[in-house]
DNA sequence: TTGTAAGCGTTATCAC
DNA sequence: GTGATAACGCTTACAA
């Protein structure tokens, strides 16, 4: 329905590929059919077509970003990064949501590949299931072997797949969180870690074991969560009927702390005053919350930037380290009371 | 360099034709013929070329989603839904974050139309500068001329364009919460707008007016923001700066409120005990802030999906009002002392 | 500087 | 059931 090259062609006078030429630019056009194709242009409402395109000349304007959920504030940060940078290159950016699921990861994958994308990014921790990781492998060779850029933000390559990486350093983050907390005196802290195999919980509990460890200590009390604040404010719940004593709760993400927060204000209990509590991510909401929430920051913007320019095409990216930076604030304090016995 | 369709069909030995069909399953094929392609296309690791199928089948498996900022969880939520509404249709989504930009929001449009995108979602507020109306509608009907099934999510249509849209009841749900807020005594009320000519900005901040007239009464101050919690900060340090006196602080969207509570308390100043706060969206981080926020739910998700199903061509979608309701937590209170003499 | 024509990898219409 | 063979709308040598 809409015009084609051949009909903005005839319009003009001219042939299609001249019209192709005045459209991308890359050939010499006497200024005058120039001028005479742009007319026709415009008379036509001309707009390319993009899969058209993309066929003939074996390259396509979008790179595709997978991501937990957009709606996750960690994760719509870096969505909102990489599409900024994409649209810089005039490239659109399919977003998919897997909500942690690794089948939804390796779903997307395939229909990643199969639009032909420019690049692509892989952003959260990887599941760490070994036939999962060669699965992800084997589609990750096969993009890069079809000249896919892609990068991977926040998880390591998994082994034998040559991709740069931006990394996030979790688990010096959540020691330097830990220590901070033990400095303060806590001696039964429970953590609530993220979901079971994954490689960001594993950093992240890693680093806080590491921290405890030093003290001759060990978590009071571990419980999983997903990373959401519904699985935050359930594990405090769990250990309010269970753990007395505790004196800080120690969570592997924001999100999770918010929903401890809730749960432990919900049942009267004092925050830091009873029971200190301390988040990971930095979100924008931290700040906002009564008391405010003692966590570390992943300062990604740089990294996001420079992982959407790779997957566009326009940078190489050797990969690298994010340093990750402990933010003290108000929720974790000297112990208090701790967990009350129900 | 991937395997194409010949590939496959060669080391089957069939012709493409065939190969097509098994991978289609849209014609009979001989069951062992079928197990031999299934090997084949295994054997190759086959994936099809999406813009090559897009543009013999003059269809694609994508959809586009236009929002100002997938970062601010109010559209975050709504991409989300979105996104998964396309998956499970199997489709991609693009997601474009047009920051509010009426030029941005043209660009997109442009961008998704040459991709001959299945769908387009638009949501937000609407621009309300004519020409900019005039240059959507143009697009818009563009787009479903050719094929494009489009829908509004949060705006009117453009006039003369004749597209489904779920709309939000703004205005009532301002004019509710402004009520509420009249209804516990305040009079000297200042109003937090969202950015300028925009259609959610007009509807909401009609809605309070309308509240206040009824009352005999007008807003102490207005002043606008665009939505985000940094110029919801800065309107609070405005108003703290020159209207002493002010008991109750409406923002437009809570992002704005949660800005003005956060200044509020920088300030000394008690909310709600002295100054009373209120929001609009109903963000997830209501409950977290303290006091939690009265504020106006959107209960989109319905009117998300079916907004999403619609883009995916599965379902018409005749649009429709999306009723809204106040909620009222404790950041709006009797008045207090109001906002000090500087 | 411009035109011609051969692809690009599918789908779809015919025949067989 | 299956195989040729045109499209689909564009890019890009290759000629002119």
């Amino acid at each position: 329905m809409p015009a084609k090259l051949d009909d903005v062609a005839r319009l003009a006078g001219v042939s299609p590929a001249t019209v192709s030429r005045v459209l991308n630019g890359n050939y010499p056009v006497a200024a005058q059919t120039r001028v005479k194709v742009l007319d026709a242009l415009r008379e036509l409402d001309y707009v390319v077509n993009g899969p058209a395109r993309a066929l003939a000349a074996a390259t396509s304007d979008v790179i595709g970003v997978i991501v937990n959920d957009v709606s996750d504030p960690f994760f719509g940060i870096q969505a909102r990064g990489l599409q900024r940078e994409a649209a810089d290159a005039d490239l659109l950016a399919i977003i998919c949501n897997t909500a942690g699921s690794p089948a939804d990861e390796l779903k997307y994958l395939g229909m990643l590949l199969r639009q032909r994308v420019r690049g692509i990014v892989l952003t959260g921790g990887a599941p760490e299931d070994p036939r999962h990781q060669t699965a992800t492998a084997r589609l990750l060779a096969q993009a890069t072997a079809a000249g896919t850029h892609v990068v991977l933000c926040g998880r390591p390559a998994p082994p034998g797949v040559d991709v740069p990486s931006v990394s996030f350093d979790n688990e010096a983050g959540a020691r330097a969180l830990a220590r901070h907390v033990l400095s303060l005196g806590h001696e039964r802290i429970a953590y609530v870690a993220g979901p079971p195999a994954n490689t960001t919980t594993t950093a992240r509990h890693d680093g806080f074991r590491a921290a405890l460890a030093e003290h001759g200590l060990d978590a009071a009390a571990t419980v999983h969560g997903d990373f959401s604040r519904h699985s935050g404010f359930e594990a405090a719940v769990g250990l309010l009927r269970g753990h007395p004593g505790v004196t800080a709760i120690v969570a592997a993400n924001d999100l999770m702390a918010l929903g401890v927060v809730a749960a432990l204000r919900r049942h009267g209990v004092d925050v830091p005053g009873e029971v200190s509590v301390a988040g990971f991510d930095d979100l924008p909401a931290c700040v906002d919350v009564v008391p405010a929430l003692t966590t570390v920051r992943i300062p990604f913007e740089r990294g996001v930037r420079a992982a959407g320019r790779a997957a566009g095409g326009r940078d190489r990216l050797a990969g690298g380290w994010i340093e990750v930076e402990l933010i003290v604030r108000d929720s974790v304090a000297r112990p208090g009371r701790g967990l009350p016995a129900r």
